[in-house]
This record gives C-alpha cells, sequence and structure tokens, in this order.
DNA sequence: ATGAAAGCGCTAACAA
DNA sequence: TTGTTAGCGCTTTCAT
C-alpha cells in the first residue's frame, strides 16, 4: 500500500542539499543558511512533500500523539471533558488516540498496552475512578499519565478534578437549608469505592452536620440510565423521600418526569440536584439544578499538565483541584 | 525519553533464535516449529516483550490505526456514530485518531494531511455534507476513505447514509395526514448545499405532493442551539405555522418548551418532528416524534465498509443506504 | 524451518 | 552552516 512518495531523500537530491539539512528545515532548526532554507522550502512545495510521522516518531521516539481513555464514547460528560483536551491538545500538535473500555473491564490492561506500544508520548485515564488495573498499569511506565475527573484514592498520580466531596455536600445541605427533612442519594452502584468512600461519605457528613441521622437505606442505585430514574422516584416516594442528588443526569431527568407524571410538585414537595450540568438538565421542565462542574477547564488543563510531563516542565501542583458551583434551577428553591 | 525496553533483539538473543524467527512467531506466521515457537512465547513472556507499533508500522507500511474527522466532539449525534466505528474498529484491532473541525473549515485541509502523515490505513469522515476542501483532499490520495452519515452529492465516494431526503418527506407527509395545514422546516443554514439541494427540496416535494404551494418564508435558519430554538418559536407562530421539522435535537428542544411556555397544545395545535433522536427527544416533555436513524449502524457499517477496502477486498456496494423508522412520540398524533 | 541482511523514512550525533 | 553516518525496532525477501 503506497501512501508515501515523496521522502524526504527527494527532497534532498532535488535541492540539492543532505537529509539532514531538510531536516533541519522541517524542524525549524535555526542553524541553516536562508538562501538554502528558502530553496529547500521551494521544493517541499513543489513536490508537495509531508514528512512521514511514523518515521519520525521511530527515529525521535517522540509521536506527538497522546491516548485517550474513556468509558464512553456517548456521554455528554465525558465528550465535553474530551473538548477540553481536544483544544489544547491541537494547539500543542498533538493528535489523540481514543479509547473506550466500556465493554468489559477487562479490556482495560489490553488497551494500555496497545497505546504504549503505539508509542504514545502521554496518556490522560477518563473514568469515574481509577480502577486497580489502570494503577498498576501505570506505575509499571515511565509514560506520564494524568487523570481527568478521576478520583484516584492514594493521590499518586498526577489528576485534575473538582472537590466532589464537597459537592456533594453542598447540594445535599442546600436541601437542608430548603426546609427538606429527608434528603437521599441515587448512585450508580453503591459498592465502588468512590461511591462508598466519597460520596456516600459526603452525604452522611452533611447530614450529620445538620444533626440529622443517616440511613443505608437512603442511598439508591441504580446503573439504568432515564428508565432507570424514572422507576427509583416510585421507591423514593414510598419511602417519603423529599429530596434527592442524582450523579447522572440522564438518571436525574427519569425521576423528575417521574415526579411530574406522579403530580408530586417540583420544587415544592420535592427537589433534585443533579451532579453533571449537561444540556439534558438545562432542557427538561422543570430544568434541573446541577453541580457545575467545569468540564471543559478539567480537560483542558490536564491536556497542558500532560504537556508539561511530557516535556520535563517542573510542575508546580500535580493534583489540581478546580472549583465547582452549583447551577440553581426550577427543581430547587 | 526511553519508553521500549525490551526489543525484538533482545528477545530473539535469549531465546537463541533470530529476529526474523520472533518476527514470525509474533506475527502468527504457520513457518516456526512448534518447540521454537514455544521456546520464543516463553522468552516473550519471561520479558514481557511489546512490539514496539511505530518500529512495525514503518517497517510494514501499515499502521493498524484509522481516522476519524468529526465536526464536534460534545455532539450526541456524532458520538453514537462514533461508538459503531469504535465497535468495529476494536473487533479489528483498529485504533483510532480522532480530530475534530469544528473550531474552523479552514482546519479541515490541516487534519487530513495530518492523519495522512501519520499513515492511517483509512480515514471515516462524518459531517452533515462532505465538503469540497475534503473530497479534494481525499481525491489526492489512495488512502481508503468513507463517510458516515454524511451526504456526498456527487456520490463519488464511498458512504453509508439513510435516504435524508425521504425521511423529510415522509415527516412532512405526516403532518399534513394529520390534519396540518401550514409546516415549516427549520435548519442550520438554508444556503449551505446539503439544505438547498436535499432538505429543502424533500420539503417542497411533500408539499407538492399535496397539492400545497411552497413558500419561502417557511423555510428558518437557525444556528444557535436550544436558546436558538427557544427563539425561533415566536416566529413560527406569528407566521401562523402550526407544525415544523427540525433538524436538530437541541433546537427541537428549544421549541418544544417555547411552545409550552406560550401555552400552545402540542400536538393539537402544533406538531414537530426531530430529526436526530438523541435521548433528548425522548427526555423532554412532550417528548419528541423523531426521524430515527440507526446512527450506530451507520457507524458500524462504516467502519466495516473501510477495514474491506483497507484490505483490497471486493466490494458489493459503495453507497449503502440504511432504513429509517419514524418513532412516533408526544408531539405528533 | 530458520537466518542474514536490506531496508522503511527519519533524526541526531559527530565531523568537517 | 552543512554533510556523513548510524541507528530507531521491525518486516520481508532471499538464501540455506
Amino acid at each position: 500500500m503506497e501512501k508515501q512518495e515523496i521522502t524526504i531523500y527527494d527532497v534532498a537530491r532535488e535541492a540539492q542539499v543532505s537529509m539532514a539539512t531538510v531536516s533541519r528545515v522541517v524542524n525549524g532548526n535555526k542553524n541553516v543558511r536562508d538562501d538554502t532554507r528558502n530553496k529547500v522550502l521551494e521544493v517541499i512545495k513543489r513536490l508537495n512533500y509531508q514528512p512521514n510521522a511514523v518515521a519520525r516518531g521511530l527515529a525521535s521516539k517522540k509521536s506527538t500523539t497522546i491516548g485517550l481513555i474513556v468509558p464512553e464514547l456517548n456521554n455528554l460528560y465525558f465528550s465535553e471533558l474530551s473538548k477540553g483536551i481536544d483544544d489544547i491538545a491541537t494547539m500543542y500538535k498533538y493528535n489523540i488516540i481514543i479509547t473506550s473500555v466500556d465493554t468489559s473491564v477487562n479490556r482495560e490492561e489490553e488497551v494500555i498496552q496497545g497505546l504504549l506500544s503505539k508509542q504514545v508520548d502521554g496518556v490522560i485515564y477518563m473514568a469515574n475512578e481509577l480502577s486497580e488495573i489502570a494503577r498498576k498499569a501505570f506505575e509499571r511506565n515511565r509514560t506520564p499519565f494524568v487523570l481527568a475527573g478521576t478520583v484516584d484514592h492514594d493521590k499518586t498520580l498526577p489528576s485534575v478534578n473538582i472537590d466532589y466531596q464537597a459537592a456533594i455536600k453542598q447540594g445535599i445541605t442546600s436541601f437542608l437549608a430548603d426546609g427538606k427533612k429527608h434528603p437521599a442519594l441515587v448512585l450508580g452502584r453503591a459498592d465502588v469505592e468512590i461511591n462508598a468512600a466519597h460520596r456516600i461519605k459526603a452525604f452522611k457528613d452533611a447530614l450529620t452536620d445538620a444533626g440529622l441521622a443517616f440511613n443505608d437505606s437512603d442511598i439508591y442505585e441504580n446503573n439504568f440510565g432515564y428508565e432507570g430514574g424514572y422507576q427509583v422516584f416510585e421507591k423514593l416516594q414510598a419511602n417519603g423521600v423529599d429530596s434527592v442528588l442524582v450523579t447522572r443526569d440522564v438518571v436525574a431527568a427519569g425521576v423528575v418526569n417521574a415526579a411530574f407524571d406522579a403530580n408530586v410538585k417540583i420544587p415544592e414537595d420535592f427537589e433534585v440536584i443533579s451532579a453533571s450540568n449537561t444540556i439534558i438538565s438545562k432542557i427538561i421542565r422543570p430544568s434541573i439544578t446541577s453541580i457545575k462542574q467545569p468540564l471543559y477547564d478539567i480537560g483542558a488543563v490536564s491536556m497542558r499538565l500532560l504537556t508539561k510531563m511530557i516535556n520535563r516542565e517542573e510542575l508546580d501542583e500535580a493534583h489540581i483541584v478546580l472549583p465547582f458551583t452549583i447551577e440553581n434551577r426550577q427543581s430547587t428553591k
């Protein structure tokens, strides 16, 4: 499959210089006389020469490519993050190899090795939580890694985040301030560590601070997207819950629609806060108050951090915490 | 930056065979004695050898990587398509370099050249319409290309689509069947060719078939997402429009919410159909009847088509048209 | 079935 | 400032 036709050698011959000189011109090396440079540039243009990035990568041991690991491709949360990454990557001339690991956790090891075999200059990992498999794979390697919007319990790897615990606590506290008596938390799976160690803890703390008792039954699990959210509302209502913080937007949308269909007044009788602030929370009626994470910024800052690591620059801080706000909408007072 | 440590040479030495033999083993070449193979395999495992994909790419002129060009990263329409592509790509062991061209059209040429310089084995291009810049870049090259969910007016490049004209026509016809008298069309920009040549034509055809007159003023332009949709509703109402087909989901959501806020009854007094069928059309109340494109399938079939082209297999058909349906929801009768 | 050796297209010492 | 010359790690004839 002859893709590349014109090589650096052709240019060198045509311009009557050595390959090295052509290489210098292409790479913007200063040590080239102006007229030599112009001559080479002219030939490059005339021959429509495009350097072969693979050959360059082999020789220089730099691929100007980074790997991006996401749990799902079709999720607005991660695509907003990706956009921040992409913009900065473009600015620094990096390409992005994107890989999803949604099908099964077992593929994580394979995906990371695949990325490394492609000699990526760095990797950004996005998920809710860093898996053990990923942590080990990362620790075995010198390739720079950063976690974007991902909780790392050991805080050993560089990361960019918001303070998720504070955000959840603030949400629950606002329910209480609105006079609600019985808040609940709807999560993906309660047994994964990020939930157990962070979200549930924050929920508990908020209750404790308000002098309320924490009850295990106020944690609801849900893995089923919009439909799941719709269904969980019935349980919520049966248990006398009057306010709920939902981690995923689409699930929150299900809850809101179910409340609407059940003629439950939002926010008077029932309040909802979601943790994602994608366009869904804005569009639905009543619109959903959300924890507004600076997703784009998390992505952008992560990528910038990665470029610094790739260039072996000094890092001021390897664990960056960005500020969040709560965007008030119709689902709370 | 020493990333790769163990090379094929190390394995060869350790296993007391030649590099060629190791290469054969790694590539599943049959011409290796079983015990030799086992010996090599053992060393590979012991040394934890990972072939360098860049070196392999240079030598074999295959990168097992494909390029993906999308207009925006944070758009559910394209991310659903991407998912289909990703699943098949994974199946065939291809990595995906994803590049967005949303910032400016001028970057298209550069993006395509960048992908080619990385020696991608093929490219999938997704957008509403193939730009002239892209067409020319593609035609200059032997690298296989396929268009996914993208209209190509000349039909020279391989593509996977639905019949967009038929879909729009069917939507408009259903308005008429519901007794609506004054349908309209809300597009991105009316002057881009895909709209002028395809969508507007389909709209016109549907009216003509029903014996109605076509009026230029029934085509509305909109580039502003949800807010834009919200605003356009006022104009729609002022002009006596009683049914509208909107190409983008979020825009349709704006229209529906504006109608709701204006106390206009949907679908009794006003009908809406969107052309995307993302989760937004399902979640909003009233939920929006949508043209249901098999997005995942379009992506998957595109990728499969690309693998065939890369392997120089015979193609039954290079212009694949997949079936669509109309998903009826609350915004139509 | 195995090995030797010539590249793939480029970068980066090192010389000049 | 420019050229010469080794590689980078692998695949792939061509011998044997």
